[in-house]
DNA sequence: ACCTGAACACCGTTCAAGT
DNA sequence: ACCTGAACACCGTTCAAGT
């Protein structure tokens, strides 16, 4: 795709679209409606439409921050004997501190076939190999453990805490317990 | 509340409603449009609004049956070592085999504050406690597991499944190693 | 090139009119 | 007493007109 010079004023309010998605769906979560990103924006509705033809397209550049923020703490994880624990205790409270951000990851999983799209969540997934290999070798983690079950975990944690539906911790601390060698 | 005598076509529409939305439900999950409902059923809109005020109550009604058959699965349950594994296994199973249950679960959690409500699920909460009771003096689960564990659990297994995230019997196998004695 | 916001489409819900 | 379905409300999305 042909990527030219856009406009000052485009890139501007692209900008102040995607601060006040952010803001408005860390508070309020996903029933947030368009009109009032726009209002908040202080851009037309089709503004916002032009930045981000859908609004799941919106709700995933909202979230993208926080993913960066996930892989830089990752990144110091690396090397630690208890690192899947501690990053799955991290994405928890990532969650449960931002509302819309599990409803974007569901969301994103809901359209995408294979979802990881996008540099950030590829790096992730590096890195999260790299905390679940080392928990194998220092025997915290089980040998059978695999990134795509740590992927399932933050979607079970996800959908725990956006639904209210029990403490996160606890599943947590079963999830976690699960994941030891017998 | 006084309930006195239908008359006979609402109870026969009544149940024409919840048959309909009953089949819709488990095919197409939560997406089903009310006025779908009604043209399958054979009846105007307002007609399954008499019976169901807001769609959330038609999609409880139509969930009602699976609640019911899952209780009498964990009553022959009581008394198995084993009991609670099974339990989790039977709900997972119906739970894929119904994309309108988990969507009710769901659902229904969003909007009560404590979410058991009706007959049914007070008698399986009770039943389930025996299970997890038997487990414990068995020695196949931990102590500290509750009846919460075990709910927070099955909505974990249901957003899995609803969401594809990832192979629920897989969630269910690290879920139960966590709940067994260390 | 990009912006604006009135208008459109869609779907849950209501209610005036019928039987 | 209950049923019907046209109409209303709401919100995501589009597009004709403006700069």
């Amino acid at each position: 795709l042909s990527t030219r010079k856009p406009r000052a004023d485009a890139e501007r309010n692209r900008a102040r679209v995607v601060e006040a998605a952010r803001a408005l769906f860390a508070e309020h979560g996903a029933e947030v409606q368009m009109p009032d990103v726009a209002r908040v924006a202080g851009v037309g509705v089709g503004t916002v439409y032009r930045h981000f033809p859908t609004r799941q397209d919106l709700v995933e550049a909202a979230a993208e921050h926080r993913f960066a923020e996930i892989l830089e703490y990752a990144r110091g994880l690396v090397g630690d004997d208890d690192g899947l624990a501690k990053y799955l205790r991290h994405v928890g409270e990532v969650l449960a501190s931002d509302r819309g951000l599990s409803a974007s990851i569901e969301a994103a999983r809901q359209s995408a076939g294979s979802e990881p799209r996008g540099e950030t969540r590829t790096l992730l997934e590096e890195v999260v190999g790299q905390l679940v290999a080392h928990g194998k070798a220092a025997g915290t983690v089980r040998k059978d453990c695999t990134v795509s079950d740590v992927y399932m975990i933050a979607g079970a944690l996800s959908a725990i805490i956006r639904t209210n539906a029990g403490d996160w911790r606890r599943l947590l601390q079963i999830v976690l317990s699960g994941l030891s060698p017998s």
